[in-house]
DNA sequence: CGACTTTGACCAGCGC
DNA sequence: GCGCTGGTCAAAGTCG
């Protein structure tokens, strides 16, 4: 009797066993589907967000054309009045670093070729404008993140041959895959610094090392790699170790993409533009240049490349070269560098508190408890979405971000004591992801090729070459979308509001 | 065998 | 003009 009892109670256990089981079976589906939804839904999104990326091209191209086309027919004119070539209206509402006359005034000693190159300092030219505010060498003048296109083509130019509006303009951006074309110069450098024990960090992008030196001041040899996603890209890194502390990975990005980027790298640009874009960039001239160009979708997804190329401007308006602890690559060069220093040893609103003297560095200057930045395969779908998701479980991303970038600023513009915990505590919540050294590596990759034209091949149907300056377009949509979670379609008006959150610094 | 890395040579820019 | 340095080239070597 007690025997059957025992079988009896063993046989309720069991039962209860199995129906625990399947409970916990049922709940792993359950959990299995809510992230397969989830990842549809992410799926969805992306796909939105490419939409829209396109579609932006297309309305770009197009108003590239129209551009094209009505400088074409004023050509002539401008022939016969070369003064218009130097200081070209166009230029100037389409330019966002030659809005301002003061500049010019400010150049005593500019001779008439300064000045022409000022005319075509166009978008990347904001920088110089911006830097109109304090003095510069001719050397600095070329040296900011709107050397790009400036000095380079005051180099292609020869002197005296003053270009129509339209050369200008189709050389903006111009792509540093125009080999015959170019020239050395002298270009924006964005300098990544971050915690890594692999050879160099995973980014997006595919890299073909083509040199080693060993660098003076460094015992660690410096790598030479040059991007291979696309033949003739001219995009180049140099990686090398800290001296100091080896596990420092220092990565320079140069040159620009004549590709799209991996889905990997583009996304990760809109995760790192986040940040980047919350500094203390705007200034009121900039605002304005950015005024003159919003009236079309275009200028206002433009913000993003401006805001980022205004970052770096302002950046090195203060400090050339920037935040560098470590021996820069090449001191005597004009080099505007960028630093994005992802080393910083998780802390304290002390990091914050060095806003007001470093406001592009400090605003990136976040914490990455995770050494480790190369993460394999974190550039797949997966990661993506692994990033995604991780935004996407904050509550309103928008906001969220807007308020990091908000609080930020506030902590730029404040005194040092004036510190505060909650913009502390949200940078340290946004950059707990370790895979975010990477996306910000990537984003560097992005930016150093989006900076300029992405196309900056030439266009042969058009018999001149097409160099535009859109991608920071792209970025900056994938910066406004990917972070609603709410919204499938990528609100781009929330670029504006975040353009303002920098402007109100 | 092709792609990639290594490494010495070469070139250009800069300072003296 | 010379030397130093960074950056790039290209031949040779390596690897899968």
């Amino acid at each position: 009797m007690l025997a059957f009892k025992g079988a009896a109670v063993k046989e309720e256990v069991c039962a209860a066993d199995e129906r625990s089981v399947e409970v916990g079976k049922e709940e792993q589906l359950k959990n299995t589907k809510t992230e397969m939804d989830e990842v549809r839904e992410e799926n969805d999104r992306l796909k939105t967000i490419l939409a829209h990326i396109i579609k932006e091209y297309q309305h770009l191209q197009k108003q590239y054309f129209d551009i094209v086309q009505q400088e074409q027919s004023k050509r002539p004119l401008e022939t016969t009045n070369p003064s218009d070539v130097e200081e070209p209206d166009e230029l100037v509402s389409l330019s966002l670093g030659t809005s301002s006359t003061g500049q010019k005034k400010e150049d005593v000693i500019s001779t008439k070729k300064e000045r022409e190159e000022d005319g075509k300092g166009l978008t990347l030219g904001l920088g110089c404008r911006f830097e109109g505010t304090r003095k510069r060498s001719p050397n600095e003048h070329e040296s900011n993140l709107c050397s790009n296109s400036s000095s380079e083509e005051a180099k292609e130019e020869e002197p005296g041959e003053p270009r129509p509006p339209t050369e200008i303009l189709m050389s903006l951006g111009t792509g540093d895959d125009e080999v015959p074309q170019q020239l050395p110069v002298k270009k924006a450098r964005v300098t990544v610094r971050a915690r890594c024990d692999a050879p160099t960090m995973i980014d997006g992008c595919q890299w073909r090392k083509y040199g080693q030196k060993i660098a003076k001041g460094n015992p660690c040899p410096r790598a030479y790699y040059r991007c291979t996603v696309a033949m003739g890209c001219p995009v180049r890194k140099q990686v090398q170790r800290c001296a100091e502390d080896m596990s420092i990975l220092i990565t320079t990005y140069q040159g620009t993409h004549n590709h799209p980027l991996p889905m990997s790298a583009t996304a990760a640009a809109a995760a790192a533009s986040m940040h980047l874009s919350g500094s203390s960039a705007s200034e009121q001239g900039m605002e304005e240049a950015i005024g003159s160009l919003s009236s079309s979708s275009a200028a206002i997804t433009s913000l993003s490349g401006l805001n980022f190329g205004l970052l770096g401007s302002t950046l090195s308006a203060r400090q050339q070269s920037s935040y560098l602890p470590i021996p820069s690559p090449s001191p005597a060069s004009s080099y505007s560098t960028i630093t994005l220093d992802l080393t910083a040893p998780p802390s304290s609103t002390s990091q914050l508190s060095q806003l007001g003297r470093f406001p592009w560095y400090s605003s990136t200057r976040f914490n990455f408890p995770s050494s480790e930045s190369t993460v394999p395969a974190s550039w797949s779908n997966g990661y993506l979405s692994h990033e995604f998701r991780a935004y996407h479980d904050r509550p309103s991303q928008d906001s969220f971000c807007q308020s990091i970038l908000q609080k930020a600023i506030d902590a730029t513009t404040a005194p040092a004591l004036n510190q505060h915990p909650l913009a502390d505590t949200i940078a340290k919540a946004i950059t707990s992801d370790p895979n975010f050294q990477s996306a910000v590596a990537a984003a560097v990759t992005s930016y150093v090729g989006d900076h300029r034209s992405r196309n900056g091949k030439e266009d042969v149907t058009h018999g001149m070459k097409l160099k535009r300056k859109i991608v920071p377009t792209v970025r900056f949509d994938l910066y406004s979308s990917i972070p609603n979670t709410n919204s499938s379609v990528p609100h781009l008006p929330a670029a504006m509001p975040i353009a303002n959150a920098c402007a109100s610094s």
